[in-house]
DNA sequence: TATTAAGCGAGACGGTACGTCACGTCTTAGG
DNA sequence: CCTAAGACGTGACGTACCGTCTCGCTTAATA
């Protein structure tokens, strides 16, 4: 899951924590990201719309870069694509899921803000690095299974290969702020899968 | 150059500006990056590292995103690559180029620092937009050149390959938490240029 | 004894209170006062101290003032005062015993905060003027014994005198934030009862 | 003055205070208690109602305290008796002008809010008790000077008997919730005037 | 040479969000 | 009905940062 979470799981004495809460407060950031933007999503924005008090909120998500990477998971999390036998269709379905992913409202802002959150942060790769090392890996097993397969050059730099796959959406809506879109992801697809093709 | 300048440099009556203010600004904003994070660039700590003072700053550029871009720009500006009659060399020239930029301390937390003011500031399209198709600018350019001279396919989307030229590299820095080194350009050349190469 | 017990002390039906979480809950508030000060005591830290739960304390004093209330009169609370044939012997008395009792550690910033507490209430004459009628009539009826008595000047305004003999010892604690000393009680002695003596 | 102000009045570069700000705050706070109560009395509340920012509050008082105090002291402050050549009519006047502040509206439940915040902040002797010095200081000037004059007895432990004129009426306000009357005052003149008295 | 518009450092200002803390209530599981 | 543990809503706290403003001063181009 998201960014560390102050109490394990391990159920002790007490009052347990109302798992409404978590919903509420997650949906309330990509509702107020979607209706008013990034700059509204305040801490106190967040606890009125969820209809949750503020150190509720603290005691899930100690900062608000994590309740950004936790809101961020929520909608955008990791992935699993099942073995289709062709490294190209696995390809295009990663990309079609995110695509779907960052075109839903306020998930585009909400990716931005992230990333702006973990810049502010610094504290290199904390709580983000593990979310996006989280997002990225199901890239890497595709590539790893086409190798294994021999749909796919073993000579690639996986890592490098898995940073192209995920970076153009990603980079269109952060970094061009602007929508990804099917042109975008049939170029990539296009491209790597007939630069990493172990046919020629 | 950057986000709009206040008054435009046509010399009027009055004190001029001080020249020396706008790079010791510049300056102090790479180096609080580089020595303290992102978090360290406020307005008083550039104004105190600088020596300089607030309004001189705000005469500058209006807002902090304003000088974030500027700052970046200083370090990450246009570029321009001559014709090699190559396009592949292009390209690396191209992408070696900006590796050294970003290696440099501070530039890769500047440039996620100014992503994160652009998402915060939600202005669709605003200074940031700007400053980022100049950025990509180039290897549009050298794309169509490819395309005219002909050894580049002519049916490519001309945008889309530029992202993904243009996204690896950031997104390593930003997206990933990591500084993007030669073997990540080696296969950017790679895989693009095989993929485009109207030689199959 | 102090503010409204919330159930009074007919025993009913279920589990009775254990008396041990009364006496536990007291020391713990004179004792946190003393070591660390007003400001430690805290509903939480209180709870901890006395290895109680909150709502153990919350079902015997429904308010943290009340809670004051009643830790200030288990150390200081109502006075019996022998008759001595005596004014000025028993004033003594009175003034000594109540010396004593603000010398204990932690009894001094307890008054201050009994006040302080009462004083946010703002509840005119509430559990905290009982209290301090409380422990101001032994004072009263010194007096009026002595008037009785004959050595003590019957044109007196036997509120008022009460009031400046409990004032200074309190003062003294609250408003000038030192000690009451034995000097202090002499000149209060003195003063008083040759203020009021019926002889001359 | 009251509680430390950050900034000594020695006139630096730099934007000054404005003036208008201490005052309005300070009445603010006034007013507050008088209308609303000590409850009322939040820093966002005073900022609000004074139409002033909290930070421009804060930089002028460090604490709530601190601004309690000022504000206290702002309507109970030192006093300056002339010299009327007679001891019991200096002492009037010092009473009967501590009677007309403590029943300005508001004041009574200030005074209570100031000794409350002081008994939290333990401190001994901060602010507070330079400002409770302050207040008390023409008392111990009147009688000295009734000493030097000849109709106080020179036998008399000042500090204690300054004490016994200062408390009766803070304590009958802040220890017993009721406010002090004319009789307390002629009871403390008549009392205090007749013991210490040179003539027997 | 005097004027004057605009520059300059310093720092206070209003506004707004942050993350913390305490109060008093409520909810669990167990005695 | 009590107990301990601990989450909950409410709401204030004091701090930090942004972008504006007001001082008194300096600096050059113009009159």
């Amino acid at each position: 899951m998201a960014g560390k979470r102050v109490r394990d799981e391990g159920r002790g004495p007490g009052r347990p924590r109302d798992e409404r809460v978590d919903r509420a407060v997650l949906d309330a950031v990509v509702d107020l990201v979607a209706e008013k933007g990034l700059g509204a999503v305040t801490m106190d924005a967040v606890a009125l719309r969820a209809e949750v008090s503020k150190p509720a909120i603290y005691r899930r998500w100690p900062t608000k870069q994590d309740l950004l990477i936790a809101a961020a998971e929520s909608r955008v999390g990791p992935l699993s694509v099942p073995d289709l036998g062709d490294f190209r269709a696995e390809l295009r379905i990663v990309l079609e899921t995110r695509l779907a992913a960052y075109g839903a409202p306020g998930v585009d802002r909400l990716m931005a803000g992230v990333i702006g959150a973990a810049a502010e942060a610094g504290a290199v790769r904390g709580a983000y690095g593990e979310y996006s090392a989280r997002v990225m890996s199901e890239t890497r097993n595709i590539l790893e299974r086409g190798i294994a397969r021999g749909d796919v050059r073993p000579d690639i730099d996986v890592r490098a290969v898995a940073t192209m796959v995920a970076a153009p959406l990603v980079f269109r809506l952060v970094g061009e702020m602007e929508p990804p879109d099917a042109t975008l992801v049939d170029t990539v697809v296009a491209l790597v899968s007939r630069a990493v093709s172990a046919q020629n």
